[in-house]
Formats: C-alpha cells, structure tokens, sequence
DNA sequence: TCGCGGAGTTCCATATTATGGAACCTTGGT
DNA sequence: ACCAAGGTTCCATAATATGGAACTCCGCGA
C-alpha cells in the first residue's frame, strides 16, 4: 500500500484494522506485532486507539477481533434477517412464559426494541416497537453494558425510580454478576411496578448484537418465576446465537 | 471519546469511521466536516487514507460509505443468513412461476447453486444445489458478468450447446442489453431443450453478491412467459437486495 | 514463597509527521 | 461565460507520533 503524505498514523492503524478484520480469526498481539512489523509501543498505542473507538475489541485471552462498531454495521445489513430468524424464538418465549417478549439491538448509545410478542395477559401489552430506553435501568441495556457491547454515557444517570440504580460502582459489581450468571434483571428501575429480564444473542464474530427480553408487572414476576425466566432466555439466546453463526 | 496521548490523527480518523458506518446513509464530505468540526483540509486526507485502505468508500455522488473492507466482513459474518432470507422469496417466485427456482453465488470463478424450490412440474425438478456452471453460458453466470461481478477466464468460451455463445463480442453486447433490462437469459446454451432467466441481488454496499434464477424445459418458457419471469425476478431480486441492505 | 521470563504498557526526549490557512482546481448552475 | 460551492493540494510551522528503554503484570516452576 503506498504511503501518502501527512498519514504514516493513520496508515498504520488503518493496516492493523483491516488486517483484524480480514483474518478470520482473532489476532493475538504478537502476530500483529510481527506481522506489521512496527515497534511494539506504536502497535500498542495503535490498537489501543482503534479499541478506544469500538473498531477493534479483545476477547479474553486478549487477541484482537473486529469490535462491536464493525459487528452492528454487519448485523444492520442483516438486520431484517435477524427478526426474521429470531422470530420463532420469540413466539416460543411467549409461549411458555405468558409474558411480553423483545428483541432489541443497540442503536446510538440506547436500546433499541425491533421485534415484539405480546403478552397473553391484559396488563402489560403496549407495543415496545421503536421504544428507546436507556442502559442503566434496563434489564437488555445492562446486558449489553454486561458484555461490552456498549459504554454508558458521560454525566450522571438518570433516575427513572426510586430504585434506579445511580451509582456506578453498584452498577459496576451488577453487571459483573450477568456475566457469570448469563441473564439480567431490571427491577421498577425503569417504570414503577416493571420487571425485566434479559439475556444476550451473539452474532457470527462472537460479538453481542442483540439481546431478548421477557417484561411483566410486579405481581406477576416474582423472584422464582424470574429465575425461572433467566434460565429459559439464556438457553434461548444462546440456540438463536448459534443459528446466528456464533462460536462456540 | 476521551482523547489520549499521541493519538490525534487515529482518533480522529477512527471518528470519522465510526460515524459513517454507524449512520445508515451515505455521509457527504460537508457533514463529516462541519460534524466532526475538523479542518477541511485535516478532514480531506483523512477520508483519503480510510479510503485507500478499503475502510470507506464514496458513493457517485461522492458521498462516504462503509468500504469494501466492512462490506467483506459483514457478508461474511452473514452468508449463512442469505439462504435463510432469500428462502421465501424463492418460494413466492416458485408459487408463482411453478417452474425450478435456484439463489446462487459466485464460487471460484464459476457460479454455485446454494438453494433452491423445486418446480411443480416433472420436467425439470432435478437438484441443483451444489452444482456449479460456467459463467458465459448460463443466465446466472451472465447476470454476474453484467454487473462486473465476475470476470471471464482467459481463453476460448467452451461451447456446451449449438447455440452456446462463445464469441466475447456477442457476449458483450447481451451484458450491455442486461443491464438495461435488468435479467439475463440463457437459451438452450447450457444444455439443449433448457431455457433460464436470472437477476442479481445486492448486498449492504450495493455490490452484486447472489442472483435468483427461473429455469425451464423451452417447451413452457416460450418468448411471452421469458419476459413476464424476468420481470417478476427483477422485482424479487430488487426487494430482497432492499432487505439486504442494498443502497437504493 | 520466591524469582524468573515473556507479554504488554507507559515514559519521555526527539525530529518526524500532522496540521490548517490559503491558494487552487473542478463541477454544476444560471 | 461567469460564479459559487465543494474538494484538493501546498507548505511553513509546531504539535504530534515515534520508538528505545524502563517498567508492570502475570503465570509458572522450583
């Protein structure tokens, strides 16, 4: 690739993107390293500021794969796929729960609902379709903070209810505890008398693209029936996820 | 977004990206520079080397779009699904052609059948699925020709039929009528007695990624019935390129 | 428990590289 | 033909990226 002038940075970052993206698997820093064969420290600074911007994200073992910015542009081509796929799995979550149903992704740094299954009980149908709502007090928000796939925003959180959690660091040890136990929960963190919960879907780079949510009033959702719930949409999203092409 | 040290350029070549990918829309050059309030200078070259990299592409209008790069990966992390999405178009246009409906893609410089509905006559249900024809002498192969998805090998066009067309200049001159007319035809050139008709189908960056094809005994696909299924298949293909994510 | 080695990050003086104002093209409109 | 808006190229300047070395962190073996 030719070099103009006044970009050796972006040049450079731009080469370790692509060549992220068009490898098909993560790419461990060392590769990269050696690979590309810049010092180490401009290769650090390099990724680090291709992550700051969620083009690029590690996975656990800290090798680089195509971040969650790459992962939403390629699940939005597909998107009309995604409700199409997700569908039946949604109808099955009614079915067995009673209980509203949704698919949401992210979009511009709220949540988004793109597919819906209504309750079979009067109270708690409205159409969520379209809805926004934000991350911190939503039960498919905090799955995605949970995961990575979004950044709060700047500035205080917004109290929605008495029993919106405004704290960061509670919000912090929340979302450690959706990681290891697969689903989260929104109790009236949202709206007075509403009970969520959710869990991730995964899409084919193993990035979190969208979540399910099952939303019911208080009395209805008592703490066993939402363990109960946590179970079933965890095993949900995880089937959807691999239709979705996810790995394992 | 937090800029950290000696990353100036990065970041905001990173913005830049961020913001056209993440915007559904084409971004025109003046957006970007009075959104990212950047210089337009700064803002210049920077478009430039995302776009030398694959990263970005302009539209005719100059507009930026997701490049090549993304449009590659998104497909990728998606190929799976196009089966799946495609699937009820495919059984729409077999309802109402009742002939044998095939979606293919371009493999290894010939074309490959990866799905299919079966027509409702016995004359012609055999299984395509699978199998790969060459390029020059099937609607298919034709159709991706026209839209400069796939090139011709060197060499003589192998005549399969006697009415195969193996010289380029006719050739060329049916891909200019393809592309005015939006579906390819091949008559009896692949095997004699066979009559099909094919249009291309779009993917997210407005590339030809698929086509669907309608294929025959030439007994039932007479002149009349070749022209309305070719517009019935321009329509098909058109709205799936849609769901796909294809620009208009 | 301690220390070792590999992997990655941070530091900081240096000069290379990005910057941006202005001039300069290019295109489409009247 | 002329003008205006939209983009690109130029170039002196200094702000920025650079990369070697020091440093931190972690896992492993003794």
């Amino acid at each position: 690739m030719k070099t103009s002038s006044g970009t050796q940075a972006v040049d450079r970052a731009a080469q370790l993107l692509v060549r992220v993206v068009e490898a098909g698997e993560p790419q461990p820093f060392t590769t990269l390293l050696t690979e590309s064969g810049l010092p180490k420290s401009t290769t650090s600074r390099l990724l680090s500021a291709l992550e700051r911007h969620g083009l690029l994200r590690r996975d656990h073992n800290g090798a680089f794969r195509p971040g969650p910015v790459l992962a939403r542009y390629a699940s939005r081509s597909g998107s009309a796929d995604l409700v199409a796929t997700a569908q039946p799995y949604l109808e099955r979550i009614g079915e067995k729960t009673g209980e509203t149903v949704n698919l949401a992704v992210l979009s511009g740094g709220a949540v988004e609902q793109i597919a819906q299954v209504d309750s079979s009980y009067l109270l708690g149908a409205m159409n969520w379709v379209g809805l926004r709502v934000p991350l911190h007090c939503s039960a498919l928000g905090k799955v995605f903070l949970a995961h990575g796939a979004a950044e709060l925003p700047r500035g205080p959180l917004e109290r929605r209810t008495p029993r919106t959690v405004t704290d960061r660091r509670d919000l912090d040890r929340e979302l450690t505890e959706i990681r290891r136990r697969g689903y989260g929960v929104a109790r009236e963190e949202l709206e007075p008398g509403l009970i969520a919960v959710a869990a991730a879907v995964r899409g084919g780079d193993g990035a979190v693209i969208a979540a399910l949510s099952v939303s019911g009033p208080s009395v209805r959702l008592v703490p066993e029936r939402v363990t109960e719930i946590g179970g079933l949409l965890t095993a949900e999203a995880a089937t959807l996820s691999q239709v979705l092409g996810a790995p394992r």
